[in-house]
RNA sequence: GGAGAGGUGGCAGAGCGGCUGAAUGCGUCAGUCUCGAAAACUGAAAUACUCGCAAGGGUAUCGGGGGUUCAAAUCCCCCCCUCUCCGCCA
């Protein structure tokens, strides 16, 4: 969420930035209820110090009656303040919903355009592959070699729900021990994180577990609880910290975070259907950075840098977009996006997503409540966080089988899995 | 899940209705002393919000939320968390 203050002071530069975003927010109201608020404290203040004062005069109150008189007063003062607090409670809450509908800002040279066409391709790496056979999809691979039962999948926890065996399964594994290797390596913490998070911890990351039309609903909640099965460990990484001052000495501090990623993919009826691209289960290696402003956007190249060297060491051909203000996350101040070649996909092959990285600035830690102090400086400020992309493994495996497939129906792994493993090779059985 | 104990400033730890934004110790910072340091001594030091051009006020905060009271760190209720013991379990 944005500051009151600096939506104040940015008014123009708040409402043009909404636009940009394609998103409807009734910014200045924003200014009326902080107006409202503001009055109503310092009001509510006022009465407060009356209280206070008067408190201090009734222990030395020798009459009787003159004490009686002023508890009276005392007890009238406490009611006033009481009703006013009730007040004001409700006007911040108002406060909140309408800042949590407006976006974050986004950074000057981000692309500005509202389609998935107005994202900008910045950077190319490697060569779609051509076939002199015809190119097998993932799901027609995942089947001869047997690496996924769907249909167990299906039958045992609904559609998209899936059972990963054989060098599926070892797949997984060898990928996400290839991806926390390489982080440790690039001196991140790694961590592997509840799968469970409190609503309000979704809520400070940008989730909007209790959305009133259930088809926009993104995530799984817990009944009879508060709990949420997480989206990404983005969530529980980021609410690591929460509520706490951290020490700007120790920044950036920065995480690896390997958790299972649930999604009800509620808004994506019919897209994707098949096979592991779009499930509602996942296994996800995550990257979480907490930093000053001064650090943020050289960590954000970072991240970045990180999830190509992921990739390269894959041999996977990919392309990074800068992605364009319509298409970015409320929380997000830039992103960008490596999407892999996957030969499968649509009717020649197509890129898909495989990596994000965003930049939130201090829009998340805002709400989390997530400050930093350095030593000798006063007061305290919001840190900045960041998040990207390590292995999304269901992706990251559509990308390999369909990329790796030989004429003889067999995948060739790529050597940095190969140790995990333990073959070059996954045959037909 | 059951029983008990407890959550106070950077840490340790007192306070158990008003004089407590909070003793004391340690740590931190500045000064005195010193060639320099240590020790000793002296002093400073929380965070957020809010009013004000500023100087400087005010309000809130002793795990969180309610309540009692003129007045709550202190009393009552609910929740969360930590520790110990028991149970259960991978």
């Amino acid at each position: 969420m944005l500051d009151a203050a600096f939506i104040r002071a940015n008014l123009e530069a708040v409402k043009s930035n909404c636009k940009n975003r394609n998103l409807v927010a009734d910014v200045d109201k924003v200014i009326v209820i902080d107006d409202e608020r503001k009055k109503l404290l310092s009001n509510i203040q006022a009465i407060q110090q009356k209280q206070n004062e008067l408190s201090k005069l009734i222990p030395k109150e020798k009459d009787l009656v003159i004490k009686q008189q002023l508890a009276g007063e005392g007890k009238s003062l406490r009611e006033q303040a009481n009703a006013m607090e009730a007040q004001a409670k409700e006007i911040e809450s108002n406060l909140k919903s309408v800042l949590n509908i407006i976006p974050n800002m986004t950074h000057p040279d981000a692309p500005v355009g509202l389609l998935a066409e107005d994202n900008k391709e910045i950077k190319h790496w490697g060569q779609p592959r051509k076939f002199d056979f015809t190119p097998k999809d993932h799901v027609a691979l995942c089947d001869s070699l047997q690496l996924a039962d769907f249909e167990a999948g299906a039958s045992v926890a609904g559609q998209k729900f899936y059972y990963l065996k054989n060098e599926g399964a070892l797949l997984e594994l060898a990928l996400v021990q290839y991806a926390m290797n390489t982080l440790v390596q690039e001196g991140f913490i790694p961590v592997i994180t509840p799968d469970l998070a409190r609503i309000e911890v979704l809520e400070g990351i940008g989730f909007i577990p209790r959305d009133p039309d259930p088809e926009k609903r993104q995530v799984y909640t817990i009944a009879d609880t508060d709990l949420c099965l997480v989206a990404t460990a983005e969530i529980t990484l980021g609410g690591m910290h929460r509520d706490q001052v951290l020490d700007e000495a120790n920044m950036p501090l920065r995480y690896a975070g390997l958790s299972h990623c649930f999604r009800t993919e509620a808004g994506a009826p019919g897209k994707d259907t098949r096979g592991l691209y779009r499930v509602h289960q996942f296994t996800k290696v995550e990257m979480f950075a907490f930093c000053t402003p001064e650090q943020a956007e050289g960590i954000h190249l970072d991240i970045l840098r990180i999830e190509e060297k992921i990739f390269q060491g894959l041999g996977l051909c990919y392309r990074v977009i800068d992605t364009c203000t319509g298409d970015l996350g409320g929380p997000a101040y830039r992103k960008y996006d490596l999407e892999a070649w996957m030969p499968g996909r649509g009717k020649d092959g197509d890129y898909g997503e495989v990596t994000s990285t965003s930049n939130c600035t201090d829009y998340q830690s805002r709400r989390l409540n997530i400050r930093s102090k350095s030593q000798g400086q006063k007061g305290t400020r919001f840190a900045y966080t960041l998040n990207g992309t390590a292995v999304a493994v269901t992706r990251a495996i559509v990308a390999i089988l369909e990329n790796n497939q030989q004429a003889d129906g067999s995948v060739i792994i790529p050597e940095v899995l190969r140790p995990m493993i333990g073959k070059d090779r996954i045959v037909p059985r």
